[in-house]
DNA sequence: TAGATTGTTAATCGATTAACAATC
DNA sequence: TAGATTGTTAATCGATTAACAATC
């Protein structure tokens, strides 16, 4: 296992069809890194498609299909090897990259974010949070210190942040938006719930929409109400 | 437009072909939802699918497709009425149909949550927050209450909660969902990173994951890096 | 070697897009 | 009526699953 052949495999494959792995397959690509940490946590060393595909609630070839858009990651008649896997998908996802975030609006939401164990687990720093509110700015969240909205620009340049993560009010979206620009930053997590598009600037951004997550819960809730209507009806 | 004959189209299919709809249609709904609270708050009246396709950066063939599994929510020449899809759009997702809430966890990700305009847009409303913080007990966040974890499945049924929120840590998730059972319960919205299970219970889950979320931002980001470099590398 | 399990191809399934006739 | 735009069918595309030969 993880001989030098197969590490080598991996990588080549990696660079070759970087472009072409499907989206779909980067979507599941987080859900494999919780589980292998869990793996890793149980103290496994070995894992088959099989065991995973069980534990996760997919099929064995879907797993064995996902893996391989990346390279040979695995050992016919072993399985794949805990450690190894994970290392290959968390440099494939840019965990321990050293990005490093801020956080713009030190509300409850963007405290409760820096707070939690999430971005370390991600190898992503957060250097600074800010905010307009006098009162919370010259406090510290976690080790990161609240700064003044003024300082913005300036600030994001100087701590040389990568990754700024918005949560305040829609309204103050596109205003705020609009200051990031050529700051050297590279990536915008949006939690306004105005979609942004900033590709222009050559920035990625990660809309996110709890609500709508709320609303499947909903549909699938009321769709149970309709669903057991239905069957009363029917008979 | 809006006429009984459409009315009566749209609710009859709707039941026709509940169990039919695609998920991935499902999983679009909430964002249509989002456009159109925007379209009614510029005081459109009426959307053709080619104008929402540019402002939703989807085709307008998938539009169309989308509505029609609900039935025919437009007319020929004109589009659709906006006020009436929106409704329509409402209906099938479950928004109005007055669900009431409980969050287990008041930390800063509760009450963040409780504090957003999100439940009330979605005609949700939080009724009480649980805790074993006596610092907090007996505090309100919005309107709601915060009662101690004590309480729990007592309140739950006194009153009558259908959805719970939680929001507490990982370690606590597995306890505290098997004191949610036969509560009367119908949904779990889980933040606590836990995959839950509730199926045998009828009890819906929606878990959410927003590392998952970040580390597609990172992937992003870091494969910005990737493809600079390798266009360097190819000329 | 025999057994296990991957990597990979081919078959199936579902989702998206294109096109246009129906119709307001 | 003429113009616009939906509803809907057919064609394309992509993703998932099944199957099995390769191989550790």
């Amino acid at each position: 296992m993880n001989t030098e052949k197969q590490s080598m495999e991996g990588t080549l494959r990696e660079s070759d069809s970087r472009s072409t792995v499907p989206a779909a397959v980067i979507k599941r690509l987080p859900r494999y890194f919780r589980y292998l940490r869990e793996l890793i946590r149980m103290d496994k060393t070995r894992v088959s498609s099989a065991e995973l595909s069980e534990m996760m609630n997919v099929t064995a070839s879907q797993i064995r299909q996902d893996l391989n858009c990346f390279g040979g990651f695995g050992q016919q008649g072993y399985g794949y090897n805990v450690q190894y896997l994970y290392a290959k998908i968390c440099e494939i996802l840019g965990v321990n990259h050293g990005f490093r975030a801020a956080v713009v609006g030190a509300g409850n939401l963007g405290k409760a974010l820096v707070r939690s164990p999430m971005f370390e687990r991600r190898g992503v720093s957060v250097v600074a949070l800010f905010d307009i509110d006098r009162e919370v700015v010259g406090t510290t969240v976690g080790d990161a210190p609240v700064l003044p909205m003024e300082q913005l620009e300036e600030m994001l340049c100087e701590l040389a942040v990568d990754l700024v993560i918005l949560t305040l009010p829609k309204t103050c979206a596109d205003e705020v938006a609009s200051r990031l620009v050529n700051t050297g930053l590279r990536g915008v997590w949006n939690f306004t719930g105005k979609e942004l598009d900033l590709r222009h600037s050559g920035i990625v951004v990660e809309n996110v929409h709890i609500g709508d997550s709320l609303m499947t819960l909903c549909y699938e809730v009321a769709r149970g109400d309709l669903l057991t209507d239905e069957k009363r009806e029917d008979v």
